[in-house]
DNA sequence: AGCACGCCGACT
DNA sequence: GTCGGCGTGCTC
């Protein structure tokens, strides 16, 4: 169909959020003071019989197109994206191959994805004047509840309009603090209500190599700097006085931490130690006003400090001084869905085009930073020492090969365990499953309960009599028959954290044994609560799955028992190593964090193993250099680049079919060589999920730059599929085979 | 993705 | 007679 080019004085050119690669032009709304358009806003418009919520990325005067519809409506006056943000957003789609749109829609939070207004949050805060601010805390005596107000104003800088309404500060107060000249009313986004107040905490003395750290990160340029500290070498430390370096310099700093990393403990230390800046933390947990309200607060540079999960590196930032990501080697930092993006990697990205510093923090480095400070990409730094004087764990490995184990432990770790008990010390037992078995049997005809959705067994709750799928949502009632043979005898085989939990309170019955993993865990504040008589300092058995593994302060720990660390030395996924050492080494972390000396027993079916030899005897850094080794022989990240396109369907012919087309498009287009190796169409590890069976093709290549333009095209490609029951997606620097 | 439009089977 | 199944075309 021949389409010619329209003339119009303004055009919007605008990013929509559906799978599309492309932009979509609009004549402005009706009526539209054009005077006011400008990149970042967002618009309503109509788009295929129904309204979207689009952001302008650009205005033009010329369009392909013969007929263009009107916008319905302009949303924002003010930008709600700076030009670098915008930037960095196109860049990420690039990358990613992801479309534009949908990037956005990622970016946004939820009430502003739906087209809720910007300024149905801004809110009115009660500050001192400068001559307030002159008073001593003991002014006003004669006027106590004016009295009151100027103190809290004295130590906490501003409060909202809400705050003063919730502390019960009368408007007559306030007035009369005005009158006098003291407060002053300022307009501004709302940053979320302050935490419980935490006290103001001095910032300790910094030792050596801290202070070195320090001096090795400018704040007025671009640097990448791999933080490798051991558990307890005070690596917040350094982040907090980085913060602080930024914060005087009148900027933001953004920090990142991983998706269970973001409870009420780290929120309160940073409050703590910066009373009076504002701080926007953006995590899952909040509602989607507040959320709204804390992306609102950083995107119009209100806020000091943004603390968030992944979703925060899509954030504008228009003061931002410097990128901390703590806990750099988690993975929940890639996206597994949608976008596919890495918050890791995009935070290197923001911080060349911001011209500012970006630490990556871990005890356990990935093996992709690690590589980057090896070939100098990064600054590579250490912190050696562990805080006061705490000690490195002994670690011991527990053959169990061939032992008699009750309940999947050696006697003698239920001695250890005993005695650390009865020394009054706290013991943590490690077991990476949860759920009381991980499959349950039928003892005469040897059925398995199987998922009817996914390639896995069903993992038996007994607590709720229910048998699940840790794959898909599918749950049913545990069974007191098999349904092949009808005999009642069903065995539960293996066990996980539940079984754990019933055997260990049954044999060391004097002490709490507390169980911490998804099942007992609903919210950061229960895993808080849980956690709270170990805190204390009595001693207690703890026992859990990967929650326990981080960040948690628990110096009364001195024993530490990993059930099983045999899982991830076997596996098809080439990762699995590394992130079964990475584990390891952080759950050890948690021995002997005070004064007391700690001590790891690793339970192993062979204790042999050249990987676990290296990890226990010379360290995760050693181990991980050797996995580094391994990696260049087969030719796998990150000594080469990776992306998979991913298929799904329900027939699984068609997503074969799929990628076998794929694979030839791509061939044809850059043949295979030694710079550029393709693989599969293989089934994904978990081949079928939620009903639709999955599958891959890997294309690795020595530089990136050869995926880039490839994928691009394929893409293309892909988009014109005439399949609609089949799922196809591009993972750049896939984390995950399964 | 999601919503129209279109063409074939069992229901008030 | 129509309500509704899902194949396919398109979205400025």
């Amino acid at each position: 169909m021949q389409q010619r080019a329209v003339k119009h004085s303004v055009i919007l050119r605008l990013a929509v959020p559906v799978p599309l690669r492309r932009l979509f032009d609009y004549l402005p709304p009706e009526g539209a003071d054009t005077a006011t358009l400008a990149p970042g806003q967002r618009f309503e418009v109509p788009f295929g019989g129904r309204r979207l919520v689009a952001v302008l990325v650009d205005i033009v005067s010329e369009s392909p197109l013969a007929q263009l519809k009107p916008a319905l409506a302009q949303i924002d006056r003010e930008p709600l994206f700076d030009q670098r943000s915008r930037d960095f957003l196109h860049w990420a789609a690039d990358y990613y191959q992801a479309p534009v749109g949908e990037i956005y829609a990622a970016a946004l939070p939820a009430a502003l994805r739906k087209g809720k207004a910007a300024d149905h949050w801004a809110e009115q805060w009660l500050q001192l004047t400068v001559e307030g601010k002159g008073l001593p805390e003991s002014a006003l005596a004669r006027a106590p509840k004016q009295q009151v107000l100027l103190q809290l104003l004295l130590r906490r800088g501003r409060l909202s309009r809400t705050q003063l309404k919730t502390l019960g500060h009368s408007t007559t107060i306030i007035r009369a603090l005005q009158e006098r000249g003291l407060v002053e009313w300022i307009a501004g986004p709302t940053v979320p209500p302050p935490l419980p107040p935490a006290e103001p905490t001095p910032p300790p003395e910094l030792n050596e190599e801290q202070r070195q750290v320090l001096a090795a990160v400018a704040t007025n340029r671009f640097s990448a700097t791999l933080l490798e500290g051991t558990t307890g070498s005070g690596k917040t430390e350094v982040y907090l006085r980085l913060m602080e370096r930024v914060l005087n310099e009148g900027r933001q700093a953004l920090l990142l931490v991983p998706e269970i990393g973001l409870t009420p403990q780290t929120l309160r230390r940073i409050t703590a130690r910066f009373p009076d800046r504002s701080i926007a933390a953006l995590h899952s947990g909040l509602a989607e006003g507040e959320r709204a309200q804390a992306w609102l607060a950083a995107a119009a540079g209100q806020a000091d400090i943004v603390i968030g999960t992944r979703s925060a590196i899509l954030t504008p930032l228009p003061r931002l001084g410097a990128v901390i990501v703590d806990e750099e080697h988690d993975g929940s930092f890639k996206q597994q869905d949608g976008v596919r993006y890495s918050a890791r990697d995009l935070a290197v990205v923001l911080g060349r085009n911001a011209a500012v510093p970006v630490l990556l923090g871990s005890a356990t480095p990935s093996l992709e930073s690690l590589h980057n400070a090896l070939t100098d990409r990064y600054q590579h730094l250490r912190l050696r020492s562990r805080a006061g004087n705490a000690r490195p764990p002994q670690i011991h490995v527990v053959p169990i090969l061939g032992q008699q184990l009750q309940e999947g432990f050696a006697p003698q770790v239920l001695r250890h365990i005993g005695e650390t008990l009865a020394r009054g010390e706290q013991a943590l037992v490690f077991i990476n499953r949860r759920g009381f078995a991980p499959a349950l049997t039928c003892d005469d005809c040897g059925w398995l309960a199987d998922c009817p959705h996914c390639s896995s067994k069903l993992t038996m709750h007994r607590r709720q009599r229910q048998l699940r799928c840790h794959h898909c949502d599918y749950r049913r009632p545990l069974l007191d028959s098999c349904p092949q043979c009808h005999s009642r005898s069903l065995s539960a085989l293996g066990g996980g954290t539940e079984r754990s939990e019933d055997f260990l309170t049954h044999t060391f019955r004097d002490f709490p044994v507390i169980r911490v993993d998804r099942d007992t865990t609903a919210s950061k504040q229960a895993l808080d609560r849980l956690l709270a008589p170990a805190r204390d300092g009595k001693p207690c058995l703890l026992l859990g799955t990967q929650m326990l593994a981080k960040g948690h302060h628990l110096p009364r720990v001195t024993l530490v028992v990993i059930q099983d660390a045999d899982g991830g030395l076997f596996s098809a996924d080439f990762r699995a190593a590394e992130r079964t050492g990475q584990l390891l080494e952080q759950v050890a972390g948690r021995a002997g964090r005070g004064d007391l000396a700690g001590r790891v027993l690793v339970q192993s079916r062979y204790p042999e193993h050249p990987l676990l030899q290296m990890l226990l005897e010379k360290g995760y850094g050693a181990f991980a250099r050797q996995l580094l080794r391994d990696r260049a022989v087969a030719q796998l990240p990150p000594l080469r680049a990776m992306a998979l396109v991913r298929a799904e369907c329900e027939e699984p012919r068609w997503a074969e079919e799929f990628l076998q087309q794929a694979r030839a498009h791509m061939q044809a287009l850059a043949p295979p060589s030694p710079e550029l190796q393709y693989l599969g169409p293989v089934p994904a590890l978990l081949e079928r999920k939620s009903g639709r069976f999955r599958f891959y093709v890997q294309i690795t290549a020595e530089k990136r730059g050869q995926l880039q333009p490839l994928l691009a095209r394929l893409c293309q490609w892909a988009e014109g599929y005439k399949n609609r029951r089949l799922r196809w997606a591009v993972d750049m620097d896939a984390q995950e085979l399964s």
